[in-house]
Order: C-alpha cells, then sequence, then structure tokens
RNA sequence: GGCCCUGUCGUCUAGCCUGGUCUAGGACACAUGCCUUUCACGCAUGCAACACGGGUUCAAAUCCCGUCAGGGUCACCA
C-alpha cells in the first residue's frame, strides 16, 4: 500500500504558519514513505476571491518546495481537487446513505433549531440534534409545499466510536454525545464532515494528518467512513501552535504568522522547513539542524508531540543565520536583488561592475547579512549618494570635541593612500593614529559614522575600499559641515 | 455546562510507555568574559523547569487519583 497524504487548506486568503507545518508533516510523510501528497482545496463555503487566494497559497507551498503529486495545476486521477466542483460525487455518496437508510431529511427552520439551541444554553446541558424522521406522508406534503430540507446523519445510540490516533493515541467517546449532524445543506452543499470523508475515500489518502481542532470532528467522520463502507484512515491530529511565550492559540494579533511575512524578509526556505519541522517534533535530545533530505528520510508521526508548541520567531531567526551560513556568494548575490530593485537601490538590469560591487558589499557584511532584506537594513548607504545619520551614532561618536579636527586631518591622510586598498588603507589608517597620538577607536568610530551614518557595520577597511576614495572624502567634509553647523555643546 | 485533548527551564525539546544511571540533558533567548576599531560570527561560563495536592513503592518527572490551568468541540463554518 502506498501512502496518500493531503492538506485541504480552505481558500482563506494567506497562509498561517501553523497550517504550512500541518502541510509540511504530510508533504514529509508522503516523501518518506515514497507515497503520494495531494493538495486539495476545500471551498464548499466559499464563493468570491478563491482564485486570488488559491494562488497565494501555491506559491506559498513552491516558496517551500513542497511539491504536491495532485491537486490545483497538475491534475491527477482523482480530480477536481476543488470540492466546489464535485459536487456529483458527494451528491453520490448522500443517495447511497438516503439508501441505506443512516440519513434521514430534516425540514426544520433555522428559528426553530436556534430556539432549542438557545434553551440548551440556557440549561447549560450540550445541545444535540436528534429529530425524528418524517413519515412518507409528511414527505409528500412537505415537498407539495417546497419546504426544504436538509440531509441528517442518524447517529445510532449507545455505541463507543473509537480513534486510533497516531499523535494522540486512542481517543474514544460515546455516540450519546453525538447529535445528528447535517451532512447536506438544504441548498444542497456539502458540509466538510461529509465532504471531507467522500474526498478522503476517493482520492484514497491512507494517512490523514491534520490541526487537532478536527479531533472532536473525527467521531462523526468515522461514522461516515463506515456508512460508506470504506475502510478507515490512519488519523494523526496535531496540536495547534501557541503564541510566542504563551499557550494560546498563535492569531494575527500575534504578529507575524503568515508565511508571505517571512518570505518578504528574505527568509530561507530551507530555513523555516527546519524551524517548522522541529516545531513539536524531534528526532533526539540534540539535533536542532535538519537538511530538507535529512527531514525526509528521519520524520515520522511517532516523534510528533501531542502537546501544543508556541511558534518562537526568536529560534526561527538563529535558524535563518545558520542556513544563510551555507549560501554562497554568488547566490546571496543574485537572491539580494529583488529587495534591492524595490528600495530604488539599482534598476531592472544590473552590469557586471554594480554586482561586483553588490558582491563586495556581502562579502563585507558576512555573517550580518541574516535575511535578504538585510541588504537594505545594513548597506543601503553603499549605494546611496546620500546618508542618514543614525542619532545616537552620531551623539556617541561625532558629538565630541576634537572630532572635526580629526576629521580634517583624516581626509588629508586619506587623500595620499596609494594604492587605495584594503591592506595600505590599513597600514595608514595605523600610521595615521600613532603620528597623532590618538586611539584608534577614536579614529576608527567616528569616520565610521562621518562615511556610513551609521554606527555599527561591516568592517572599517572594508567600508572605506567599497565606498571609494572620493566618497569618503565627500562624506567627511558633509560630516564636518554638518558638525559646524551644529557645534558640539 | 457536557464530552475530548494537553501541562518538564521564558521558548523549542530529551527523559515518561519499560520507575532507580535525572544533584533532570541539549538548543534558542538572556547575562558575563574572551576575541575585536563597531556590530555580527566564534569560544567559554552562568541563570533557569518536572503545574499543584494526595496515593502506590525501598525509590516517582516517570504509575494511579483528584485539583487547577490552557485548548478543542457541541453550526445547514472549515
Amino acid at each position: 500500500m502506498t501512502v496518500r497524504t493531503r492538506f485541504a487548506p480552505s481558500p482563506t486568503g494567506y497562509l498561517h504558519i501553523g497550517g504550512v507545518r500541518t502541510a509540511l508533516f504530510n508533504w514529509l510523510l508522503a516523501r518518506h514513505y515514497g507515497g503520494q501528497f495531494v493538495l486539495r482545496i476545500d471551498d464548499t463555503d466559499q464563493d468570491r476571491h478563491v482564485e486570488a487566494a488559491v494562488g497565494l497559497i501555491l506559491e506559498g507551498f513552491r516558496w517551500m518546495d513542497m511539491g504536491w503529486d495532485e491537486g490545483p495545476e497538475v491534475g491527477g486521477p482523482h480530480g477536481p481537487y476543488f470540492q466546489s466542483q464535485r459536487g456529483e460525487k458527494y451528491r453520490a455518496a448522500a443517495d447511497r446513505l438516503i439508501a441505506s437508510g443512516h440519513v434521514y431529511r430534516d425540514y426544520t427552520t433555522a428559528e426553530e433549531r436556534d430556539a432549542e439551541k438557545k434553551a440548551a444554553d440556557a440549561a447549560k446541558i450540550a445541545y444535540r440534534f436528534r429529530g425524528a424522521r418524517p413519515t412518507p406522508e409528511q414527505i409528500t406534503q412537505y415537498d407539495a409545499e417546497g419546504r426544504p430540507y436538509a440531509l441528517r446523519f442518524q447517529v445510532p445510540l449507545g455505541r463507543k466510536v473509537v480513534i486510533n490516533d497516531a499523535i494522540k493515541g486512542t481517543v474514544e467517546q460515546s455516540t450519546d454525545e453525538m447529535g445528528d449532524f447535517v451532512i447536506m445543506r438544504a441548498g444542497g452543499n456539502p458540509l466538510y464532515n461529509f465532504a471531507s470523508v467522500v474526498d478522503d475515500a476517493d482520492m484514497q489518502i491512507t494517512h490523514i494528518v491534520r490541526a487537532e481542532e478536527h479531533l472532536a470532528n473525527t467521531f462523526s467522520q468515522i461514522l461516515v467512513f463506515e456508512a460508506l463502507g470504506y475502510e478507515l484512515p490512519i488519523f494523526a491530529h496535531v496540536p495547534y501552535v501557541a503564541a510566542p511565550g504563551s499557550r494560546k492559540k498563535l492569531s494575527k494579533r500575534d504578529g507575524a504568522v503568515g508565511l508571505d511575512e517571512y518570505m518578504n524578509k528574505g527568509y530561507l526556505p530551507e530555513a523555516m522547513m527546519n524551524y517548522l519541522a522541529r516545531l513539536g517534533w524531534s528526532l533526539d535530545a540534540s539535533q536542532e539542524v535538519f537538511t530538507r533530505a535529512e527531514l525526509i528520510e528521519k520524520f515520522g508521526l511517532d516523534r510528533v508531540n501531542s502537546s501544543p508548541a508556541s511558534h518562537d520567531p526568536d529560534k526561527l531567526f538563529w535558524l535563518q543565520g545558520e542556513w544563510m551560513k551555507t549560501v554562497d556568494l554568488a547566490d546571496k548575490v543574485e537572491a539580494v536583488l529583488p529587495w534591492m530593485h524595490k528600495e530604488g537601490l539599482i534598476h531592472e538590469s544590473v552590469h557586471l561592475n554594480e554586482k561586483r560591487k553588490i558582491a563586495a558589499v556581502i562579502s563585507a557584511l558576512g555573517d550580518r547579512l541574516k535575511t535578504y532584506s538585510d541588504i537594505i537594513t545594513l548597506g543601503k548607504y553603499f549605494f546611496t549618494d546620500t546618508i542618514t545619520y543614525d542619532p545616537d551614532a552620531v551623539k556617541k561618536r561625532l558629538r565630541k570635541p576634537g572630532v572635526s579636527e580629526m576629521l580634517v586631518k583624516f581626509a588629508e591622510m586619506l587623500k595620499t593612500v596609494e594604492p587605495y586598498e584594503i591592506s595600505s588603507l590599513e597600514t595608514a589608517v595605523h600610521a595615521f593614529a600613532e603620528t597623532n597620538g590618538i586611539k584608534m577607536g577614536d579614529v576608527v568610530n567616528p569616520v565610521r559614522v562621518a562615511v556610513t551614518g551609521q554606527g555599527v557595520g561591516p568592517g572599517f577597511y572594508d567600508c572605506l575600499h567599497i565606498l571609494g576614495r572620493d566618497v569618503c572624502l565627500k562624506r567627511i567634509a558633509d560630516t564636518i559641515a554638518m558638525l559646524a553647523a551644529e557645534p558640539t555643546s
């Protein structure tokens, strides 16, 4: 038997990282066993703007490099892969359930049910719908009146439904705790608990790995599986993802929860995959960094935690740094281009000389470049005509007696450095400090702020070198002018 | 409210099934020191947890019961 898993998002507009983790577990499981991973769009209740939302989902999957074997765009033998297009399958299954007597017509109105729900609520008891089957006479009469009806599954009383969950273990519930649930709305649309079973069976899904909020639904679904005569798949309910530092479910209020936000910041998909895999899953007591291949090889449901994990942006960031260290310079240069272009730092087509400069900057930045968008926050001043001064750095490094004088002398010295290269710059600056009796820190720090505007950054000589003599001289002169305009108090 | 799930450092987790090797291990974060012209990297050190209460046992993070806390579900949502 080949393992088949699926991820079935409803197109709501964005990809929650908790959802991505669930998808990842499914994908990993399928790849681990050499099976198939199916992407299905659960849009039974959606009608508008689905297209754009689906596009967003697919984009996220492509970015993560989680390919789907069947689903939107690629099709497959069990299509269509949009629930909104599978109406016939649901109708056929419902007809079978009507024929076998598992299902009955419910002619009640929303008002009637609301009243019962309110009453149950007031009495603080669980609301359970248990309707009586309409008699053939009633059916004839109601149909003549044109009354709409929903289809309800009649839950057999007095038995236990058992879930052998791969993550939660054995979970059981008495059918006495369950009400008769609707499988088809009055309009003829299937409900999740029904559509999902029909699809999972039809698509021959062997492992249903999904969020734990569906655990309670599973009892109903098992009843449907049985009534339809299908073999039960293996269920695995993964705990929810909590907000940073809490046990509350992660929601949009908790900051960056959409995959797109990390994509836009320039995170690496390898880091995201590594992070998400470790969120709720571990191999042993020590391994933190996993390659994609290792994940596929080592992943299993047996080591998925049954308790919730909270999203830890710090850990993601650390992993990102670890993965960034593995990227080649040339790849970083290419990867950084879109961000630079968006910021207006470069044009659409980039000249070779420009690329050389970008490579020099990235190389000088070294491990400081944690995400690709850092090229803007950390290296912008290498590519602009004017710089913005960081007020704190100005105050700390420039607003001191003697700085202007030092800057004047430094500029004079800089003019004479030959060749204008890192090693000669280094010797020259050391000599400058020595002959003037100034500590290196009192030379390097103010000059850094003068030429970059920032108090922190790449190596000092890298900065001087990449910027070039003319730019450095100009920026030092500008800084001296600025200091003169607003003298140190 | 009924039913169901969950509870180890701030966080991710190892250990729990098969009690003793756990004075509870690793990682992130944090703090300090080293390196250093800044920051980052790297290295070293430190801080820090078995939710609570009973019980079983020579022995409990591990087994049992209860309490508390968090989450889910009880829709003609998914």
